[in-house]
DNA sequence: GATTTTAGTTTGTACTACAATTTTGTTGAC
DNA sequence: GTCAACAAAATTGTAGTACAAACTAAAATC
């Protein structure tokens, strides 16, 4: 990792964590330079990174400003995973859940009716992993997001695939709000996936559809009630 | 504009326009600089910044890549923009369509529920800046982009809003292919809006939803049609 | 022929320099 | 004291050089 992607990393985390005032002016490129201990060189390019993500408005001979946050990129992994990380957002997190709720029993419809026999492999080999590791709760939780990336890549949808890395995103960032470690809950999970899996498999698009919708449901609203729970708030 | 900017998107529209093989290495940064007659500050930002779009891999001492073209970011209005512009990806049309006709229904759902007087009065301004100019098509299509905007912002969903500047990039590009003159034709996408305006004013999720279902399916399946003439094969 | 060495290429980082433009500060007149 | 005009400073955009680090491929050695 470079010095560029490092800084890049460190800079856009203080901007999405809130440690600039929203839309307001940051620092000189010079002042920057001497902040982060770097080259003009290597500041100019992570601010040019920083601005293609929206987190920052770069004005010529006026300055750089944090751009208002209802304007960040939230469909990039980056922003999302840096928004994310530290206190959680719950006005972001009940977006991104809307969002996923929207498209992924879609998804799942598309790739019942569109998966070839190499997408069935990945998806199928995924399921297996999760159901030989229910106690491995890493092991568990990568299957898992590799489970939906590959349903997501049989949608055969290159826009929607787009989505998967700030899906992915959400996912490991909410993992907290649904963690649970009973065997039970581990059983149930797979039982889920099998569901979502055979209806892929057979090319039943309404059965897919529904074992989606059942799947994306329960955990939305296991994060639903961790963050009322976190706020102290019912919405 | 800077140097940068219009290199930028230069070089990015060769890219994405497919004037270098897909997965292929590029010219090294010294080339690149010769060929753009630049220095080679302006030249690495221009990397950066499409390596940010994945439509460049960058990889440390080995050289510039053009990423596999299902990798671009298609969520990206610059991207988009530089796709479409030439000729026409058919699948990418479709995936874009099939992406607007699942979430639009939905968008205008949602801004139904939770529209707010100040999101009512841009939609309202917008519906009648098209309602008054039904002959002028320059107007008349800049108030269709933004009433749909608008009603996006009165969805009140962050994440989903990051959507917009892809699904207006969509409307300009395949303008060409949905495109009619005929006075009925715009009396007709008129009442098509009013209806989903009052749905809106009058907090109808369902009315909302059925309106803009029939609104992007109507729109959709002529864009369809005239990529079947484009490409003279029905699917 | 296989392995090691060496030279060349390519990117990462740092520094200086100057032009163009905006902002700020100062001066001066009234 | 207020305002206008001008001068100075600050800031970003662009160009160029230099060197380090790491990869590639050719050359040399065994």
């Amino acid at each position: 990792m470079t010095k560029t992607d490092r800084l890049t990393q460190l800079f856009g985390k203080q901007i999405a964590q809130g440690e600039f005032e929203p839309a307001s002016a940051l620092p000189s490129e010079a002042e920057l330079c001497e902040r982060f201990d770097t080259s003009r060189n290597v500041m100019r390019e992570v601010i040019k990174v920083l601005s293609t993500k929206r987190l920052i408005d770069a004005q010529r001979h006026r300055g750089l400003f944090v751009m208002p946050s209802e304007q960040w990129n939230y469909l990039d992994a980056d922003v999302l995973e840096w928004v994310l990380e530290k206190g959680v957002n719950p006005s972001l997190v009940r977006s991104l859940i809307e969002v996923r709720s929207l498209i992924e029993p879609t998804i799942s419809r598309w790739a019942a009716e569109r998966a070839t026999a190499v997408d069935l492999v990945d998806i199928e080999a995924s399921f297996n992993l999760m159901a030989a590791n229910p106690k491995n709760v890493e092991v568990f939780h990568e299957a898992d997001i590799r489970f939906h990336r590959a349903v997501l890549v049989a949608s055969h949808n290159v826009v929607i695939q787009q989505l998967s890395d700030a899906v992915g995103a959400l996912q490991r960032a909410i993992f907290d709000y649904t963690f649970q470690t009973g065997i039970e809950h581990m059983d149930l999970t797979v039982r889920e996936h099998r569901a979502l899996f055979d209806a892929i498999r057979c090319k039943n698009p309404e059965a897919a559809e529904e074992a989606s919708r059942r799947m994306v449901t329960r955990t939305a609203s296991r994060a639903v009630a961790g963050l009322d729970k976190a706020e102290g708030v019912r919405v």
